[in-house]
RNA sequence: GCGCCUGUAGCUCAGCUGGAUAGAGCAGCGGAUUUCUAAUCCGCGGGUCGGGGGUUCGAGUCCCUCCAGGCGUACCA
């Protein structure tokens, strides 16, 4: 918050020293030592760069004309020429009373609220949902979140695959070998071996092969069985895929498959032919991108040259439709990173057929996820590991743990804490890893409840509920009330302002994430303000502390818990009152 | 062949427009509990940021080159 407006004032100053400077690329940001300051700003010596000057003569130019209002004084030049800024405690406080009073949780709305597809999760009907699934659902759901924290809008999107060549096999299989009993049980783990069943048939027999072609034929061409048959392989799907999602408090405003835009995709074709875009090639309909250094080599395909539509046809056929139907400013992707040709070339095929759009397209990817052995895991033949059994397996771990630390709460109690420990020791672990990295499975990471986890922030939580659970609510109550009126909170321990300063850089996180699409930062900076917690724990008793301490420190415990629970949230991880 | 990505402590990884002495967790070793939950805190050791060159006040970060690995590269999605 603060940093926000010393940013402003700077800006400012930059712009009445010198009237033709870019006053974006003036910032300001957390210095790395304290001993320098609270914040620091590095730009003023690219700024003299361009402008051939001396870099300390231009911060001494600037500062001559800067006003901080009271929020520090005036900052130092150091070295080649940062600035060095140190806040007041008057104003850090003044900041952490403003919200004690309920004006905002150290996180400003944005100057322009926007409009966004979030595209992610997106499994395979008559696939189990695996571990590679978990990337693309918990940082779709995580960017969706936070987007819509912070006041933009959002339509998150689960485009499932629900059309495609596999369904020859699956049709051919639900006819010849389908156990009914089976699939009554677990359906997607029937229809996923029958599908595995039919393929290897496939290898060994031509025949089969062919019959499965034939079954697709059918089904595209509208034969009422095999329609039926594939509507109820979505439906026992959605299903499953559904009990996953409520148990990762996922969820999604609409869940349009590919198959929704199947009525489009010949028109498209012929639309982008029509218009010169598309052109033929051995058999094939293509898009070309001569004139673009990336894609020279690569053009894509919108129609095989049996005449089927492929996804990159599909996937235009969306996006004309998200524009149409929800004039996004922006659309996400949550995709796998082998992906990012294929977005590439999607983006600029698009951009080609309807030049006139606004819309920015964002593809976020994702790295791989590895096996132990640092090899990916293979989706047809290797094992993988089924999602459900992992949360399983994490949930029973947190299970033992409270066995062991606490044992006497009440056994409904062991079950929802076990739940909520589990799944965000899960989830934690893969957000708090930069998205672009391959991602090395391991059981003992995923499950891990010490260090730099969930669990850790989940306990720092249940701490300060344990403070508040011993006074008296109604006391409580009051100093709430006192606090609309009066400013509370004093900082006065080092441990006290450093966990203020922590707190009031919520915002700036929260920004960062979504500029990147990267919930890590959050991961980072909750596990630090953690610490600082622990620290502040340790150091400055909340209980025994003098009536006016005792206060002040109460409402920091309870800015702290509303920061914890809200930037947990954003993870999709829940807090509990003990553990 | 071409393109994209990765290479940072024993292991797993952070490192924000190029910024000040490269940081965490795990593992190892040593401390702290008459105290609001020790699922905690404090301390110690551990690095040629893959190699080399360049750009500049300043490079883990940008450019070039080499090495190693991964992925993609027209009819799977």
């Amino acid at each position: 918050m603060i940093n926000f407006k010393i940013e402003s004032h700077l800006q400012k100053a930059v712009l009445s020293a010198y009237p033709d400077a870019d006053p974006t690329r003036i910032l300001i940001r957390p210095c790395p030592d304290p001993k320098f300051g609270d914040y620091q700003c590095n730009s003023l010596m690219n700024l003299a760069k361009g402008m051939k000057k001396n870099p300390r003569d231009v911060a001494a130019e600037v500062l001559k004309h800067l006003d901080l209002g009271g929020l520090g004084d005036s900052p130092e030049v150091a070295g080649p020429g940062f600035l060095n800024f140190r806040i007041s405690r008057n104003a850090l406080s003044h900041v952490m009373n403003e919200a004690f009073k309920g004006e905002h949780l150290f996180y400003r709305k944005p100057e322009a609220v926007k409009s966004f597809v979030v595209d992610f999760s997106s499994p395979n009907v008559a696939k189990t949902m695996h571990v590679g699934h978990i990337r693309s659902t918990i940082l779709g759901e995580s960017i969706s979140r936070t987007l819509r924290l912070l006041g933009h809008s959002v339509v998150s999107d689960n485009h499932i695959g629900d059309w495609g060549t596999q369904f020859g096999k699956l049709l051919y299989g639900w006819k010849s070998i389908l156990d009914r009993e089976a699939l009554e049980r677990k359906p997607v783990e029937e229809m996923e071996r029958v599908y595995k069943a039919v393929n290897q048939q496939c290898e060994q027999d031509e025949t089969v092969l062919e019959a499965c072609r034939n079954e697709l034929v059918r089904l595209q061409s509208g034969d009422t069985e095999n329609r039926k048959i594939w509507e109820s392989m979505i439906q026992l799907s959605r299903g499953e895929f559904d009990r996953i999602y409520q148990r990762m408090d996922v969820g999604f405003d609409v869940t349009l498959g590919e198959s929704f835009y199947n009525d489009r995709l010949i028109s498209l074709v012929n639309e982008l032919e029509d218009a010169g875009i598309a052109e033929e090639s051995k058999g094939a309909r293509m898009v070309f991108f001569n004139d673009h250094p990336e894609l020279k080599n690569n053009p894509a395909m919108v129609r095989k040259k049996d005449g089927a539509a492929n996804y990159m046809t599909t996937d235009l056929a969306t996006l004309e439709y998200r524009e149409k139907t929800w004039q996004p400013d922006e659309v996400i992707y949550v995709t796998d990173s082998r992906q990012q040709l294929h977005f590439k070339q999607l983006f600029a095929a698009y951009r080609r057929w309807k030049p006139d759009t606004k819309v920015k397209l964002t593809h976020a990817w994702f790295g791989s996820i590895l096996g132990e052995d640092g090899k990916p895991f293979k989706t047809r033949t290797g094992k993988t590991i089924r999602l459900s059994l992992l949360l399983d397996e994490s949930i029973e771990r947190a299970r033992e743990i409270i066995e062991q630390k606490n044992s006497e709460l009440p056994e409904e109690s062991k079950e929802d804490i076990s739940r909520e420990i589990g799944l965000g020791a899960v989830k934690y672990a893969d957000l708090l890893q930069n998205r672009q990295t391959d991602y090395t499975f391991s059981w003992e990471k995923m499950l891990a409840l010490n260090g730099n986890t969930a669990p850790y922030l989940q306990y720092a939580y249940t701490r300060i509920r344990s403070i508040f659970r011993r006074i008296d609510p109604e006391d409580w109550k009051t100093i709430v009330a006192q606090g609309k009126s009066e400013d509370l909170i004093i900082l006065e321990r080092e441990e006290e302002f450093q966990l203020a300063k922590q707190l009031i850089h919520f915002g700036l996180v929260l920004e960062k994430v979504i500029e990147e699409c990267r919930p890590n930062h959050l991961c980072s900076y909750l596990y630090e303000l953690a610490g600082c917690f622990a620290r502040f724990y340790e150091h400055c008793p909340v209980l025994k502390a003098e009536p006016a301490e005792k206060r002040s420190r109460l409402a920091i415990c309870d800015l702290t818990a509303k920061v914890l629970c809200q930037g947990l949230n954003l993870l999709g991880i829940n807090t509990v009152e003990q553990m």
